[in-house]
DNA sequence: CCAATGACCAAAA
DNA sequence: GTTTTGGCCATTG
């Protein structure tokens, strides 16, 4: 299996600081695959406790928490963001415009977080 | 290899 | 607004 595939999609949850959010899509781009948004749920599935993998920090396009998710409910998830400082428009929904990592207005852009490939 | 699945995304009806 | 369709790419049986 593409074992750097998930290592790289891995580095790039990392990154995402405390107080900020990102989605699948954004995460896989950022990673060196930008259509495997996929994949990157695939990926989020199987990572587990000792990882230290904020996968609470990872959300869908829309900013609404997963359903399926993993951590033992969608509530737990709000929590850990909320106790980061992320702010929800709804009790699933998280505010993107303020909260979406990686920033556009950096200069060089967010391109310049990804990896280069190799 | 083929078929089905998936914490997704975007566009169309 | 919801529901469908097409696409992407890796995993699993």
């Amino acid at each position: 299996m593409d074992e750097e595939f998930f290592e790289r999609v891995y580095a790039q949850v990392r990154r995402v600081p405390a107080g900020s959010v990102c989605t699948y899509g954004t995460i896989a781009e950022l990673a060196g695959y930008p259509k495997a948004s996929r994949e990157v749920g695939l990926a989020m599935s199987r990572v587990q406790r000792g990882w230290n993998l904020p996968c609470h920090r990872i959300v869908n396009a829309k900013g609404t928490l997963a359903p399926t998710y993993a951590f033992g409910g969608q509530r737990v998830q709000r929590q850990l963001l909320e106790d980061e400082g992320v702010a929800f428009v709804d009790d699933e929904t998280i505010d993107m415009a303020r909260h979406r990592w990686p920033p556009c207005d950096e200069p060089g852009g967010p391109e310049q977080l990804a990896l280069p490939l190799g």
